[in-house]
RNA sequence: ACGGGUGUAGCUCAACUGGUAGAGUGGCGGUCUCCAAAACCGUAGGCUGUGGGUUCGAUUCCUACCACCCGUG
């Protein structure tokens, strides 16, 4: 490839993102080959060594054309979350980038996107201990307890909050609680600077084939024998990165709830609403151009 | 073929003895600063199988037809 001056302004990130099955991994390999470069994965599932196919993970040829970052680093047992995500992926980057001008960042997490590009407040990590005591009081005295509690402890947050997201209340108070004063004093929202450039690439495709392409991934994933991985996972069912679409229906069919056929439409409908949820969030971000999977020569040309 | 049953929103089903139709689910849209493939919010869909009849008024009663299901042959 040309060789481009290493200047700070020079370092570039690129994000491909997009909702789930559009194609993000096969074009990052592509693009990765293309600039002689290396990938850093943003996708909350796909850190789990234990998850395999219900992840849609890269396949071993990809894997071995391509170094991928944050694939398969942590155990299902491991707590993570987005800061730490933030300091370890912007770690990766920084030393790529004193190799390589251009650095990949594929995956369908936008929380996760965003606190790489523009960081995210320093905010108390979630604390089990509050947690489940928090939890308690939701189940013995209803959300609106949690909402009297947050109004108590930050009332101005409280005004913003969605208050029927008991998951929101919840990590709001734990906040107050850990850090001794009110969220809406460390919520600051103010992007950090990088010390890199980023060019956000989003990817579409019509609504019907996307969904099309969903659905046949579902079937390709139980060939592959997710009903096995699944059921060996099953034991760990109550760990939070076991919440997640592809094992939870399978669980509920494992212990009864479903018909197995159910469990897979399920998964396909589940995926669909994922989807959808991650185009609303990639869409509202300005900073995206987007493109249709297969446009790899409009995008090169686009990096630059 | 005969007997019985069912036909209501894309799907599963509601609607007291007739007062002109609602839920769940899906679809669509949105929210989002740390368990995020999570959690949550908001909406649009129905000439009630078709044609007649009774009635001020029919998803509801009568009738014919059509479709599907069960039983007997």
């Amino acid at each position: 490839m040309t060789a481009i001056q290493m200047t700070t302004d020079d370092r570039l990130l690129v994000v491909i993102a997009g909702p789930t099955a559009v194609g993000k991994t096969a074009l990052s390999v592509f693009l990765a080959k293309h600039f002689n470069t290396e990938v850093i994965s943003a996708d909350s599932r796909q850190f789990y060594r234990e998850m395999r196919i219900g992840t849609a993970l890269p396949a071993e040829i990809e894997l071995a054309e391509v170094k991928h970052h944050f694939i398969h680093h942590l155990s299902i047992h491991e707590a993570y979350n987005v800061s730490k995500f933030e300091a370890e992926a912007l770690d990766v980057i920084g030393k790529l980038f004193k190799v390589h001008p251009v650095v990949f960042m594929a995956g369908g997490s936008g929380l996760y996107i965003n606190a790489v590009c523009h960081g995210i407040d320093i905010l108390p990590d979630p604390d089990p201990e509050i947690r489940s005591r928090l939890k308690k009081i939701l189940t013995v005295s209803g959300i609106s307890a949690l909402q009297q509690e947050l109004d108590r402890l930050d009332p101005q947050y409280a005004l913003q909050v969605d208050r029927s997201n008991h998951a929101r209340l919840m990590r709001a108070i734990e906040i107050c609680l850990a850090a001794g004063m009110p969220y809406s004093a460390l919520r600051t929202q103010k992007p950090v600077l990088r010390n890199f450039r980023t060019f956000k690439v989003g990817l579409e495709l019509p609504r019907d084939l996307l969904y099309q392409r969903i659905n046949d991934r579902v079937d390709e994933m139980m060939l592959a024998g997710l009903y096995e991985e699944a059921l060996g996972l099953y034991p760990h069912r109550h760990l939070n990165a076991l919440n997640t679409v592809g094992y939870k229906e399978l669980f509920d069919h494992f212990e009864g709830l479903t018909s197995l056929d159910y469990a897979v439409e399920q998964i396909k409908v589940h995926s669909r609403r994922y989807a959808k949820r991650q185009l609303t969030w990639f869409k509202k971000d300005p900073e995206f151009t987007w493109f249709h999977p297969d446009d790899s020569d409009q995008i090169i040309s686009a990096i630059g």
